[in-house]
DNA sequence: CAACGCCTTCGAGCGCGCTCGAAGTCAAGG
DNA sequence: CCTTGACTTCGAGCGCGCTCGAAGGCGTTG
């Protein structure tokens, strides 16, 4: 274990990465395994986990697609194509240009379908004699 | 078989009431075993299932609920409510607001998440000479 | 009357995204 | 030196929401 309990280290231990990022130690490895991190996250002498800023950059880009529903075998495909280095650029743009359209659209039917529902929730309110 | 292919018959089939509500026959059965239909879907003489319009406005007010993240549990204690009849209008609302505002801080996170991506996407046509 | 096609029930299976537990290692503290 | 506790790997398990296939019934059509 580390000496400092949190500090300027270099690097942040799984705990650390978990805390900040909200993602489980076990979702962390299982992403790690997975394929999806964009370079080998570091080891200390004994084995353990070294997380860089890069690293938990990199973590919270991943939350973010999946937060907006990308499945993890498209994320995969985005880590695969960063990793690759240059000369991809457009291939990853498009990757996220598709997220974004399909985004957009799911956005606009939970918004139509909010709408229904609060429409119902006026119904309830009215019957119950409880206006707005 | 019914005779007509489609006509203002009472009810409808299993496969029409798919083509309208987007649903397929397996998973209307399903939610019909699931115990998230309002009422009993009626039977012919032979055992096949026959949808009213009330049944298939049901039906759309639960992909609704299902399209916004509402689990099925939750959606069969809704139904749950709904079928003990009048009385209950408290807890239907409830359970509708609930949903909603989880659905409102949903949006917000898609939604802010989005921006980030948009932020990245930007970056890549920048990369690439190719603005807005 | 045979064939076709859509329906029925039932239970099993699947893809996704984690989530967990067992068994072991290592470093620091008492 | 021994305990503690956070870490490691590995593979299995789980909850959700369907999805499917087998086996059979009915009724219209050629």
């Amino acid at each position: 274990m580390p000496a400092r309990t949190t500090a300027a280290r270099a690097g942040l231990t799984i705990a650390e990465a978990s805390a900040r990022t909200g993602l489980t130690p076990h979702t962390l490895r299982y992403y790690e395994r997975d394929g999806l991190m964009l370079r080998e996250v570091g080891r200390t002498a004994s084995g353990h986990r070294v997380y860089t800023d890069a690293d938990l950059a990199w973590v919270t880009m991943l939350t973010r697609l999946r937060a907006t529903g990308m499945p993890i075998r498209e994320m995969r495909e985005y880590a695969a194509l960063c990793r690759r280095g240059e000369g991809n650029e457009e291939s990853r743009l498009g990757l996220l240009q598709a997220h974004r359209s399909r985004v957009l659209e799911q956005l606009a039917a939970v918004t139509d379908h909010l709408g229904a529902i609060d429409e119902k929730i006026g119904i309830y309110r009215g019957r119950l004699g409880r206006p707005a």
